[in-house]
DNA sequence: TTTTTAATGCAAATGAATTGCAATAAATTT
DNA sequence: AAATTTATTGCAATTCATTTGCATTAAAAA
């Protein structure tokens, strides 16, 4: 998937392609995991290339791009909602409860729990947020000791 | 699992059994879905039965009883945290994106990814959150028409 | 009964996310 | 290319869930 192509599906929907918009996926595209409003406001303040950006319009763009399925919500932690490029195999992270550390997974695992939820209930267009958490191997075994 | 026995959880804990955690427990032990800490205040202010508790500690006594692994967190959406009993085999619903209407699962389903997880990172006392989002039938069906 | 210390109530603060509105800028039409 | 339409932006203000400070109250222990 090319950021061209993500544009492209930006520009075939009522919405327009602006210059927020590109830079919200921008900032997903080269993501390796998923970010929040303030995330990708705090890139886009940062780079050069793009002027400043209101977090407003990060958080209204990222709803209106969700809308059209460009990207997806997979996160909904105390931290905020985090976000990642939709058709992308997208991930999820564990957090440790005791140090705080996120350990990033390489896959996403729940696609089969979707299948049968669809079977049972008869629901369409599956999609979800989760949060892993638990003790990191570190913390458990400094508990230990 | 009785409520005494969960009484008796607390007991041992370095918590206090108070009038507050008794409500907290007794809502969540006659739920049968995972409740808000507004869901909670709002079921013990009506109840005749208990003197009105504030919200705050309601907020406190979630936080308390999940830390001593008597309840836990099982949702996190845009209208807040749920709770369930821990222990008791917990579930999770499919929320329709359309008609907005909540359908419950009969079971959880994510225990063999946790599996996974912990087999994969070394994670240790996995838990998770979660949310399902889709189009249930009625509204697929009606779009179709 | 006294002591210790967790728990409560109230007000205030935080922080994520949303909303209103006038000004601006894409995309479309002329 | 200019005019038009209407989505988008920026800023301020608001909403809503959740947290924090602090003095007071009340469990559990001594």
């Amino acid at each position: 998937m090319t950021l061209e192509s993500l544009h492209e599906k930006v520009r075939l929907s009522s919405l327009r392609l602006t210059k927020g918009k590109i830079a919200v996926l921008e900032c997903l595209f080269y993501a390796n995991d998923a970010l929040t409003a303030q995330d990708i406001f705090d890139h886009v303040s940062q780079s050069l290339a793009v002027e400043s950006t209101d977090l407003v319009t990060v958080y209204r763009n990222l709803e209106a791009l969700v809308k059209i399925g460009v990207i997806e919500q997979t996160e909904h932690s105390a931290k905020g909602k985090k976000f990642q490029l939709a058709g992308r195999a997208h991930t999820h992270s564990v957090h440790c409860v005791v140090c705080g550390v996120d350990v990033q997974m390489n896959t996403c695992m729940l696609e089969s729990i979707e299948k049968k939820i669809a079977a049972q209930t008869g629901f369409r267009s599956l999609r979800h947020t989760v949060n892993f958490y638990g003790e990191c191997p570190q913390c458990v075994a400094s508990v230990e000791v």
